[in-house]
DNA sequence: TCGCGACGGGG
DNA sequence: GTGTACGTCGCGA
């Protein structure tokens, strides 16, 4: 039988543990156990033992990675019956003085390792059909398996799901015991009895679409979706966000009227969620729980502001929610009014799954699972557990044993030896600040830096050679010996090696696929590059098996050295300046203005430089025509590039965040025009007169209201706030303004800030309100506080002073003010900061100390922050 | 500037 | 489950 496999567990039956895999062939999904494998770990210097918890002892001859070893050395493999007696035994044997290893390896992934199996590779098995009923789906008793290779995927069955509840009590956050469900929503894929939605409702009600369906009760409903989970048997289960709100919450409620709560593959293993501190994650045996939020709030190239689900639908599928203000589901369903709920409900798991066939989401996983040998549903998570399988696969191959995880012990050992030498990071220039225009900045970097050097000075745990002898070694240039890889290639090099390679291969393969495989190879490819990537890392994470702060180091090392290197040769060779460097990239200026002369140039950098160091590659990335740097690490360039030989062009932003959720729109949209001006027409006059015209529209109320709202959340009860917030308060006055619907934990409240003479805070205002009672826009605030700073920081870096920019020599910001009080610092009572300067008589409020230093009523100003007021208040610098 | 604690998504 | 854990942001020191 072939089948690729989705996932794993094991049970226990007799002190019998009983591998069960799951996997999806060609006649649908298996399940085939194997009951002949069984748990073992390492152990050095074990004496005679004799425990009934023991299977058998055997003796073997192993490497151990940390440091070269010429020979192996003697360990015993201690075989055990049960599983969980493993770290039991690992505890009793070390407080003997015996060092083990292994001993923390999950037991389905040592079956998996063991057959050199990862997770979503095709299999083959020989087996038997058994005829126990303890799966839901066809169930084998297996033989013998092995992998087979091959690229391509099952289709999996998706089903989407997304349930609504009803908060009995407003004023309360959401109870499991005591609020109900009311609807579940489903999308599928493929069609489920040819509906691709179906919506259960938790009540009697009329009808008015086909792909509803309702209920006398809750209890009814959910038992409905067990039957149908069972019938559909989706591979996948998701829905947004339901790792954390969904699926705990269905099974708290399957909990409470004592259904089944079991809807994965096996009969003896109900669904269950694992809570870490703040997140959990639910497990179903035999299906993968994907949850597209978790993706895409984790995935480096999709940057957003907010991760809901309605903007999430906006900014990827030109979709959205259907709107439906929380507040109302409550009252929409005691009307019964339900029609706009249940196609509100269907929507939400309509977008879900369209978020994963659409944008591929999955694909990615699908590799990276092959790549790395995990199984598909510990892929989503964190990166160090996917080296260290793909690890533990290398290691059996080579006869090497891995370290355990370290203990609380050893994690204090290296944090001290952290203390003692310190793991000096990347090489970053100090950038030539400013705009540099007239003539072109190009742009190289190295093509996966850190992976040559670990592959080009074989940089490895297992190559460290403490004390030099006979063997031929090379010194890095942090001070460390590495074995020559004619020696031996070490173990982190080999599996680079190997990554890197099949990773140009596959390159090359898909220039010439298409569709679907073009797809597949695209995505293996990113994860190969993700592995590739995610070593360095590994090598200095404090928790990792094969920690060596020496390898680390000697990496960043190498990457030093290389770089410094290359701008000396860059500079030497070629009539440029290299201006800005960081890490593995070069920032070249150039007094070349024509494209394709500059493309010339970086061409012939690229290939100098790579020609010179053999090992790397020194790629031509792309050309600035012009480029602005304010500091290490925040600059924007007006970027060119050829797309199907034609020159296209856009701005690039790195570290300058022109989005910012406590920026209203205005500030965003300010610095993006102002960047735009200096790099595309180089006018920095220009740029100012544009400030200054904005500056201008705000004093005379130019400026719509929208492009002034911010919107902050309401996290928790408004009376428990310390600090006084402007949104908090602005929810406060909005309870006393309309007390039947205040606004209620996890609303977000959009505000503008009002003219006034009370504090900041108190001036925070509902932005209708402000249009239908005409109020005035504190128009100084969003000059000074909002939009001053960040265009301050760009402007200042092209060389204006601060009283061009604002046009007035007279003006004074609270910057000024700040800087002024700093002398007085030995006399001075406590603020923490100034958010204002109230009249200590009339209590007027300033956003500036007025100039005579007295209040229009002659009343003395005192300083305000955070709703406290001082009379003197220390500024540090 | 750094370290710590809270929050995110969902209804 | 051979467990114990994320990233980002804002605040206070």
């Amino acid at each position: 039988m072939i089948f690729q496999l989705l996932d794993a567990d094991y049970f226990l039956k007799e002190n019998k543990p009983i591998i069960r895999l799951f996997g999806k062939g060609e006649n649908g999904p298996v399940c085939v156990y194997f009951d002949d494998f069984y748990p073992y770990f390492y152990a050095e210097n074990l004496n005679e033992i004799d425990d009934k918890r023991i299977k058998s002892i055997e003796e073997v001859e192993k490497f151990i990675p940390i440091g070269y070893q010429k020979n192996p050395v003697k360990l015993k493999k201690v075989t055990v019956y049960n599983p969980k007696d493993i770290p039991i035994l690992k505890e009793e044997f070390e407080r003997r003085g015996c060092k083990t290893y292994e001993a923390d390896v999950l037991f389905k992934y040592r079956f998996m390792v063991d057959h050199g199996i990862s997770g979503m590779d095709w299999v083959e098995v020989e087996c038997d059909k058994d005829h126990t009923n303890m799966t839901s789906i066809p169930i084998f008793h297996g033989r013998s398996i092995k992998k087979i290779n091959r690229d391509d995927h099952v289709q999996l069955k998706y089903l989407s799901f997304d349930i609504e509840c009803i908060i009995l009590d407003p004023n309360r956050q959401i109870d499991y015991s005591l609020d109900p469900i009311i609807m579940i929503s489903m999308a599928f894929s493929p069609a489920y009895k040819n509906k691709k939605t179906l919506v259960l409702v938790a009540k009697p009600i009329k009808k008015n679409k086909d792909n509803v369906l309702d209920f006398l009760g809750e209890k009814e409903m959910l038992e409905k979706f067990l039957k149908i989970v069972d019938e559909y048997d989706p591979d996948v289960i998701t829905g947004y966000n339901i790792n954390n709100f969904d699926l705990p919450y269905l099974l708290k409620r399957l909990e409470k009227y004592k259904l089944n709560q079991n809807f994965g593959r096996v009969k003896n293993k109900a669904v269950f969620t694992k809570t870490f501190g703040q997140t959990e994650d639910t497990i179903i045996v035999g299906r993968i729980v994907f949850d597209p939020y978790q993706i895409l709030k984790r995935d480096p190239m999709i940057r957003l502001q907010r991760y809901s689900l309605d903007n999430v639908a906006k900014s990827l599928l030109g979709d959205k929610k259907i709107e439906i203000d929380h507040k109302d589901i409550h009252t929409l369903w005691e009307a019964n009014d339900v029609d706009k709920l249940i196609d509100y409900a269907e929507k939400d798991a309509e977008l879900a799954l369209r978020l994963i066939l659409e944008k591929g989401l999955m694909d990615k996983f699908l590799e990276l699972s092959r790549v790395s040998g995990l199984l598909l549903q510990d892929s989503f998570g964190g990166q160090t557990i996917r080296i260290e399988v793909r690890i533990l696969h290398e290691a059996r191959k080579d006869n090497f044993v891995i370290p355990n995880k370290p203990d609380k012990k050893e994690i204090n050992r290296r944090n001290l030896e952290r203390e003692k030498k310190e793991l000096k990071g990347a090489f970053v220039l100090e950038p030539e600040k400013g705009l540099h225009a007239n003539g072109c900045t190009l742009v190289l970097d190295f093509q996966s830096l850190y992976p040559s050097l670990i592959l080009a000075y074989n940089i490895s745990p297992d190559c460290v050679v403490f004390n030099p002898g006979s063997e031929k070694v090379t010194r890095s240039p942090a001070g460390v010996y590495f074995v020559d890889k004619s020696v031996r290639e070490g173990m982190f090099p080999k599996i680079l090696r190997n990554v890197l390679e099949t990773r140009f291969k596959i390159k090359k393969e898909m220039k010439n696929a298409t569709g679907e495989m073009k797809r597949i190879l695209d995505a293996k490819q990113q994860a190969l590059k993700i592995m590739a990537n995610s070593f360095y890392g590994y090598t200095g994470y404090i928790r990792a098996r094969l920690y060596m702060i020496d390898v680390a180091s000697s990496i960043t090392a190498y990457g030093r050295e290389n770089i410094l290197k290359t701008k000396k040769m860059i500079e030497e060779k070629f009539p440029v300046k290299v201006i800005y460097m960081d890490t593995d990239s070069a920032f070249v200026k150039t007094t070349i203005t024509d494209l394709e002369e500059a493309e010339k140039l970086g061409n012939e950098i690229s290939k100098y430089v790579t020609g010179e160091l053999k090992d790397l590659k020194l790629e031509f990335e792309k050309i600035y025509k012009t480029f602005l740097i304010l500091t290490k690490k925040r600059y924007a360039g007006w970027k060119f590039y050829r797309e199907n030989g034609q020159w296209k062009d856009e701005i690039d932003t790195k570290g300058i965040e022109t989005v910012r959720r406590d920026w209203c729109p205005l500030v965003s949209e300010t610095l993006e025009n102002v960047i735009n001006i200096i790099l595309k027409e180089g006018d920095v006059k220009k740029a100012i007169a544009y400030v200054k015209g904005v500056f201008n529209d705000l004093q005379n109320n130019r400026v719509p209201i929208e492009q002034l709202t911010v919107v902050k959340g309401i996290t928790k009860n408004i009376e428990s706030y310390e600090g006084t917030l402007p949104h908090i308060e602005l929810a406060k006055k909005l309870k006393r303004r309309n007390p039947q619907s205040p606004p209620a934990v996890g609303d977000r409240i959009p505000f503008v800030i009002i003219k006034g003479n009370d504090m900041l805070s108190k001036r925070a205002e509902d932005p209708n309100y402000v249009k239908e009672h005409n109020l005035q826009i504190d128009s100084e605030y969003y000059t000074e506080c909002q939009l001053f700073p960040p265009i301050e920081r760009i402007l200042l870096a092209v060389g204006v002073t601060k009283s061009e920019i604002m046009g007035n020599g007279h003006q004074v910001s609270i910057h000024d003010i700040f800087l002024g009080n700093k002398k007085k610092k030995e006399e001075v009572t406590v603020l923490k900061g100034i958010e204002e300067f109230v009249c200590q008589k009339c209590k007027k409020s300033y956003r500036r100390m007025p100039l005579s230093g007295l209040c229009e009523c002659g009343g003395k100003i005192v300083f305000s922050y955070q709703g406290n007021i001082g009379e003197k208040c220390v500024i540090e610098k």
